[in-house]
DNA sequence: TGATTATATGAACGAATCTTCAGATGAGCG
DNA sequence: CGCTCATCTGAAGATTCGTTCATATAATCA
């Protein structure tokens, strides 16, 4: 009655695991959230952000892009509401808008500036 | 001295943010982490394993993916560490093995379950 | 040993993604 | 008004990614 069930080992975990899933929509959510977050020069830009509002021509010094490859990506952050824009004459101050993601990149950049970088070199496994 | 400049409007920040900025290594590794989250599937699968090892099979009934589809997933994420792999005779169980990835997962979840979905239908900014 | 089962792998195809280029919009300034 | 500057946008091309199909490996069982 759930959906899943082809062809099971642990008949009851799989049950379980079921019930505790999130919805679809939920995941698909998270996933794109994470999508946003896995691109070097959009991660750049948000790290940026953290500490409060630049306009796009700073954002792309500070993040060495091209200042139209900062506004594609600007744009979609700001359709995901990750971003807003503050208008001042012809300029625009980005900032983060979205807590949630604020504590991600936290959590993230805590973490990987005192980890080891793992490369995928080997397999762990062969 | 930082390669942070070609139009700047705001030289002090700008040259504060670029001194904060996490080294390019760390930010690739960082947006590696989150590539391996932003697929749905992908993330069926390590939220499945939250609550313990599972068997490819099961992982493949939970996610509703094919086997193949999981092993070729659980290969990328071996690779990167994230998950292990335990043998037993001809079934593999898979663990989440990164604690670190455990935390982002938990965190993500957590927000996404009781957030309204956002959805880039406005432009918030037209 | 030969058959079957669980998992792993490689190649290939289509879809999605990122960058760049050219041009559009719109504000300020002479 | 015409020009410049900051930003935005659309389209094209190259690359990357995910799924599938076919097959390989390796363990169990008759």
């Amino acid at each position: 009655m759930d959906g899943c069930a082809v062809k099971v080992v642990d008949a009851d975990r799989v049950s379980a695991v079921c019930e505790r899933m999130p919805a679809a929509e939920d995941l698909t959510d998270t996933a794109d959230i994470f999508g946003l977050l896995s691109d070097p020069n959009r991660l750049r830009l948000l790290v940026a952000l953290l500490d409060g509002e630049l306009c796009v021509c700073d954002l792309a010094a500070v993040t060495g892009q091209s200042e139209s490859a900062v506004s594609h990506a600007l744009r979609l952050l700001r359709a995901h509401r990750i971003v807003a824009a503050r208008r001042s004459g012809r300029m625009a101050y980005y900032r983060l808008e979205d807590p949630h993601v604020r504590m991600l990149l936290d959590l993230a950049l805590a973490h990987t500036e005192h980890t080891d970088a793992i490369h995928p070199e080997r397999d762990g496994n062969t």
